[in-house]
DNA sequence: AACGATAATGCAACCAGGTTGCAAGTCCGT
DNA sequence: ACGGACTTGCAACCTGGTTGCATTATCGTT
């Protein structure tokens, strides 16, 4: 195991530094979330927790995951397909996406871009930007991998 | 009437100017986001649509706004709220949105930041970038207007 | 180690945005 | 005015997401 620390116990450990309930589905949520290499929507957790076990229903999926952004552990960007999909938030303040057209599939770009937010009307008051970048991944952009 | 052209006879221009059928549905749906101020939602438009008539099937405005968004005529953007949003394109190749966080409406920045992409990974192909500023609009950021 | 308040889970029903298939109607060139 | 092609309307359907409530697990306390 290359990894320093599996994503199990990172998980767990990051669960208990905010001195919350530790439950399976937390863990096993957080988990797959750090362990994937892009945002997963509610169906790809759903399907990889089943294919691990037993599958935990769907609503406990979607409170876990609302619980998990709620404290900012996760965060989550709704693609073109409005389908939500989430990511663990590894402290970084600003991050952009990356949206593929075809697979529709969305990376985290961890490179923290020091852009200016554009002009605002008057009294609109701005809160943070969200940067996606819209393209292909390499995946879909080479014939086979 | 200070604008120079009526939204009707503007939407119905745009649309001969493609040479497309000029359908009650589409000059309507047109006429009304080019009058609006915010990108407006499916469920804004059916409203809008029924205030001054008979309300269209929302099956046909699904169409006709796909339809608009293939011709290049309209964009659709989806918020945070999952819901689509409309709003006509008028020539601008980039263009940043704000959305409320309040009150969710949609406002599209006319203002083109001229900002490099952020770094991809290899293999990475970008194609357009999108940029949304999230805070308060005018109206949620003031008591009363 | 057992206990109980508190919080998380599972189930069923429900809601909204969006899509599909097909019949009926409309547009536009001839 | 006619006919083919495109557009509209209806009904049924699909998926992502939410709500209410009963059941079960967690964790601090005893």
């Amino acid at each position: 195991m290359p990894t320093a620390l599996p994503h199990h116990d990172q998980a767990s450990r990051l669960l208990q530094q905010r001195g919350a309930s530790l439950t399976p589905a937390r863990v096993r949520v957080l988990q797959l979330l750090l362990a994937a290499d892009a945002a997963m929507s509610h169906q790809d957790l759903q399907l990889a927790a089943g294919a691990g076990g037993r599958p935990f229903d769907k609503v406990t999926l979607y409170r876990v995951l609302d619980w998990l952004v709620a404290q900012g552990l996760v965060h989550s960007v709704t693609g073109h397909d409005r389908v939500r999909r989430f990511s663990p938030l590894h402290a970084h303040a600003t991050h952009a996406h990356f949206e593929c057209r075809d697979c529709g599939r969305l990376f985290c770009l961890d490179d923290a871009a020091p852009l200016a937010s554009p002009a605002l009307p008057p009294g609109f008051e701005p809160d943070h930007l969200e940067i996606t970048v819209h393209g292909r991944c390499a995946d879909c952009a080479s014939p086979a991998a």
